[in-house]
DNA sequence: TTGATAAAAGTAACCATTACTGATAATGGT
DNA sequence: ACCATTATCAGTAATGGTTACTTTTATCAA
C-alpha cells in the first residue's frame, strides 16, 4: 500500500472527527484540503483502509454506509430525529438466554451487532417543548 | 386501504414463509402466482403494510430490506456466510451499565437493535471439513 | 534515474428503491 | 345494477449511494 497525500488527508480528518460522517460528508472536507480530490477515491481509499483494519465502516440503518476513525470496540447510540451518532461504552455482556438462543438455532456465534436508538440531547429539548 | 389481490398474494406469500425475504425475493414468488405484478407494486404493498403495522421491515446489513410476517417482537441471527436469517426467542434485558451509558451520553434511548451474526448450521457443517 | 504499477481523476455503470404516468378496478352511494 | 370517485395497478423513468472502468499521474524499489 502506497502513501498518498489523498489517503493521508482522509485518515486525517476522519480520525480528527468524533462524528460519525458519511462518504460524502467526509469527501466535503477533504475537499477544503485536496480541491481536485474525486468522490471515487475517498470511496476507495475508505474501503481500503477498512479492509486493512485501520478504520471502522458502520453499517447503521439507512442507505449510507458511516466511517469511524476510532477502531476500539465499542457500540453507538443514533437519534431517529437528526441522524447524530455518539459513541457509547456500555459493554454488554451475553446473557445465559442468549447464548441459549443461538445454540437452539443451530448457530455458531461470531458477532453481536448492538445499535442504540434514542434522541439526542439537542433533539430532546426540542421534543419537549413541544 | 382497499383490499386487492395484489396485496393479498403479497402478504400470504410473506406470511407463509419462515425466511426474512427480500423484495425481490418476494416478487419472484408472487409471480408464481400474479405473473403480470409488477416489482414497484411488490415494494409499494410491502410499504404500505409495514406503515400500517402489518409486517415487519427489517433493515439487517447490507443494501436490501428484508421482510417479516411476525409481527411478535424478537431478534434474528444473520449467516455471514450465505445471508440466512433465522429468528431468536432471546429478550434481552437492558443492563445498568447500558442505561448509564445512555444516560451519559445525554439520550433518552428509544429501542435498542440487536442483530446476531454467525454460521448457520448449514454453513458450520461445509467451514467444518475445509 | 527509471520502469513497473498502485493509485489518481473523471466518467459511466450498477442496483435497490422511489416517483411518475396513464390505465384499471375496488368501493360507496344512488 | 350503475356510476363516480379514487386507490391501486403495470410500466417506465428517475434517484442516490456505491462501484467499476479508462486514462493519466505519481510512488517507490531496483
Ligand atoms: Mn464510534
Ligand atoms: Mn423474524
Ligand atoms: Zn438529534
Ligand atoms: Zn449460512
Amino acid at each position: 500500500m502506497r502513501k498518498t497525500r489523498q489517503r493521508e488527508v482522509i485518515r486525517e480528518e476522519l480520525t480528527k472527527l468524533d462524528s460519525h460522517p458519511s462518504a460524502d460528508e467526509l469527501y466535503r472536507l477533504v475537499r477544503k484540503r485536496l480541491p481536485r480530490i474525486s468522490l471515487g477515491t475517498v470511496y476507495r481509499n475508505l474501503d481500503v483502509m477498512f479492509r486493512e483494519g485501520m478504520i471502522q465502516r458502520l453499517d447503521v440503518g439507512g442507505s449510507q454506509m458511516r466511517f469511524d476513525g476510532d477502531r476500539s470496540d465499542h457500540q453507538h447510540i443514533r437519534c431517529v430525529r437528526c441522524g447524530r451518532i455518539d459513541d457509547m461504552e456500555a459493554l454488554p455482556e451475553l446473557t445465559k438466554s442468549e447464548r441459549d438462543a443461538v445454540k437452539g438455532a443451530g448457530y455458531r456465534l461470531l458477532a453481536r451487532r448492538i445499535e442504540f436508538l434514542g434522541l439526542c440531547p439537542a433533539c430532546v429539548k426540542k421534543a419537549g417543548r413541544h
